[in-house]
DNA sequence: AAAATACATGAACATATGTTCATGTATTCA
DNA sequence: TGAATACATGAACATATGTTCATGTATTTT
C-alpha cells in the first residue's frame, strides 16, 4: 500500500491562501490517491529495467526472428561473449520475457509470449510518432 | 545501419562439422540479419531506461490523472524534492513522455501523448499475464 | 571414467544513474 | 528596483548496472 507522505504545509498566520494555491491544493488530491501503489510503481519499473539495454533488446529480437536459440548461438548473433549473453538472458528470464528448455547439453531461449512483441511495437510506434528527440 | 562483426569462427583442418553445427549456423544467420539496427536499438533502449524508474513513473501516472501540473505540485504529488522531480521531468521531457509550457512563473507539465498510456497498458497488462517474477 | 562442451555464477572493476546541495535564471509582487 | 517565488542546472557522492575473468556444474563424447 502507497502512503504519500507529502506533508501538506499548513498556512501561517496571515498568511493569504491565495485563489491559485487552493487550485493547486485541489488538483494534487487525485493525483495522490490514483499514484501508483509503490510497489507497482517498483515492479513496473524493474519490468521496463530489462528492457532498457540495448545488448537485452537485440537478444529478443534475434529470438523473435530464430524463434528459438541456444546461448552460444545468441551470443554470437549480438556479437557478445557467452558469458555477457547468458547473465543478460538471467535477468530477461526473471523478468517473465524468455522461457528456456534444456535441449542436450545445451539450452534454449525463446521469447516468452506475444505480449513481448506487442510491446516493442508499441515502443516503437511511440518513438516513430514523435520521431527522435521531443521538442 | 548495423553490420554485426560476429567473428565466422573457421573451421579448421581435420575438424568435423556436426549436423548440429550446420544447423546452428544457418539459424543464426537471418538473427543476425534482422537484429535491430544498433543505433535503433540504442534509441529504444533509451526509450525504455525513461520509463525503469519508479519515481518517473510515479510522476507520469499522477500527471494521466491530474492532466496537467506544475513541478511543485507534482513533486509534492509524489512525495520528492522539486530539485530530484525538476531532474526527473527533464529526462521524461527530453524522452518525448511529457511536455511542457511556461505558465506565469511555474512550468506545467502533461504527458506527451496517447501512446504513452498505450504503452503503459500494454506493459501492465504483460505483468498481470505472468503474475510477477516468472517461471 | 576422462575429456570436452555448453552454460551458470560470483567477484571485481569501470561506468552509469539518481539524489542532494548550492547556485543560477526568469518572472511576479511589493 | 529589490525581494520573493518557481524552476533549472551543475557538481559531488552513493548506489546500481554490465562486462570480464575465473571457476563451477551438468551433459555428452570418446
Amino acid at each position: 500500500m502507497l502512503v504519500v507522505v507529502t506533508e501538506r504545509r499548513t498556512r501561517h498566520r496571515g498568511e493569504r491562501a491565495s485563489e491559485a494555491e487552493a487550485i493547486h491544493r485541489d488538483r494534487i488530491e487525485p493525483a495522490r490517491a490514483s499514484i501508483l501503489d509503490s510497489g507497482d510503481a517498483d515492479q513496473l519499473a524493474r519490468r521496463f529495467k530489462v528492457l532498457s539495454d540495448a545488448g537485452r533488446l537485440r537478444i529478443i529480437y534475434a529470438l523473435l526472428e530464430v524463434g528459438e536459440m541456444r546461448v552460444g548461438d545468441i551470443a554470437a548473433a549480438v556479437g557478445s561473449s557467452e558469458s555477457a549473453t547468458s547473465h543478460q538472458l538471467r535477468q530477461l528470464r526473471d523478468g517473465g520475457l524468455v522461457r528456456s528448455r534444456k535441449v542436450g547439453r545445451s539450452v534454449n531461449y525463446r521469447v516468452a509470449d506475444t505480449h513481448v512483441r506487442l510491446l516493442l511495437d508499441v515502443a516503437i510506434e511511440h518513438y516513430l510518432h514523435d520521431h527522435g528527440t521531443a521538442p
